[in-house]
DNA sequence: TTATTTCCATGATCCACATCAATTATTTCA
DNA sequence: TGAAATAATTGATGTGGATCATGGAAATAA
């Protein structure tokens, strides 16, 4: 295995994408999926004063928890996290995973604390953006503003299916739908659509999914003996699309 | 029951608010609730111009599906709406319930499509506001842009407290959480939090909550057995907020 | 390297809630 | 006003996925 380094890798790998710490918006892979999108020039200079690029975090890091008081909103730049919220008696159910260009934060704007707890699935970094200085310079840029309000309306919608999803599918139809999800996001960002790694854990997808860990295991299995994908530990290939798109519902 | 019309009404009823078609915002019962909240009055006056007040709907009324362009949010005026969302193969989610001064249609703005239906669960009244007129007059108007970012940013939370209840929540803890959610949503709204009208079915609350119509029959049943709720029809009282409470988790 | 912990897979059992079925209210509308 | 349609309740039964239990595989630490 003395190639390791130098061999194209199977599998894609959102970590791997290496960011210089101080590239600007304009000179960022991101560009064309992240906030500055549609914005002129003199626009973004402006709004790149404003970010705060972070360094390199390791798996586990919290960017905020739950108690924090809300400060900043945070776009992906490479890595991955996940969002949870905690019911009062410690139960928590995880909202959301985010990969590069995505962002992290926006169901805080309308209060003074962040309501869920935010941390990293595998080595990750952020451009930050304080909160107050993002409402400064809006309200001479409208464009931003409308950028905004997409995002947050792009995460409404998401989260309304995960709705329908948590409501009303089955557990066969929770994974598939949870893979395509996966594969589209991946595709999106210039990957392949059907070779990734999954950075979460088994157990973070049954609970993002409303399953037992034991059953998404149980349904990694079929799926496989079926197959419709092959995965081995955190690499998954998806051999037949079709079918899973099918199983959707 | 000669006097029916002159009692006060045992239970508050969101259809009952009567509104002039013509009221405008600063004189709206609803301004400390809705969108204008915060706006001088130069602004509240350029805001009022490009809304369009709705005459009364009946029970049943499609505001949008989804297979239609988007063009408009609504801001509930009187009554209440339900939001649902459809799967594919024709099983459908209740993604929400509206009450007056909410937003509906916020999923939207991010694409060409309403992604969800919305229709009125009783006689109702809305206000129109024409999107692409938002986003100029927005251009001026900081605040107002504001405004919409928080709003989202709620219904935003909203929804990820809905994932905990849909993906961990007992059938108990289920309905507990809806019947304070409504209960909190009246108090804001001036009325009892105590004593109101359940203006959906039981059909539409057991979908929204991820359960059989049947459970929330027999939830509905045992809360009163236990005499935590007096529940007769549509007409509901809270007996006991405390236990509700401590149901939640 | 080995020890320790955490994660994952798979079988056996169980239960919360769905589904099916029948009856009674309530609403709708001719 | 009454007939038909629809919504709600209640009981009997079934089941999808949870829970419990165990052993093996990876990751992490020492």
């Amino acid at each position: 295995m003395a190639q390791t380094n130098t061999v194209t890798p199977l599998f894609n790998d959102l970590a791997k994408i290496e960011h210089d710490r101080n590239v600007a918006c304009h000179a960022c892979s991101l560009y064309s999926l992240c906030l500055p999108l549609g914005l002129d020039n003199n626009d973004l200079v402006k709004l790149d004063t404003i970010i705060e690029r972070s360094q390199n975090y390791k798996r586990g890091h919290t960017l905020f928890t739950s108690k924090q008081p809300f400060k900043s909103l945070f776009v992906v730049r490479s890595g991955s996290f996940k969002t949870t919220i905690s019911a009062a008696d410690g139960r928590d159910q995880v909202t959301g995973f985010y990969f590069p260009g995505e962002f992290i934060g926006l169901d805080a704007i309308h209060q003074q604390n962040y309501p869920s707890n935010a941390r990293s699935l595998e080595s990750s970094s952020v451009c930050e953006l304080p909160f107050s200085n993002l409402e400064d310079i809006g309200k001479e840029m409208p464009q931003l503003q409308i950028q905004m309000l997409t995002r947050l309306s792009k995460e409404l919608a998401g989260d309304k299916n995960l709705m329908l999803l948590l409501g009303k599918k089955t557990a066969d139809e929770k994974l598939a739908t949870f893979l395509l999800s996966l594969s589209k996001r991946f595709q999106e960002r210039g990957f392949s659509a059907t070779n990734f790694q999954l950075s979460m854990s088994r157990s973070d997808i049954a609970n993002h999914l409303g399953l037992a860990v034991e059953t998404v295991s149980r349904l990694f299995s079929r799926f496989q003996e079926e197959g419709w994908i092959v995965i081995a530990g955190k690499s998954l290939v998806i051999k037949n699309t079709a079918k899973l798109e099918q199983l959707c519902g």
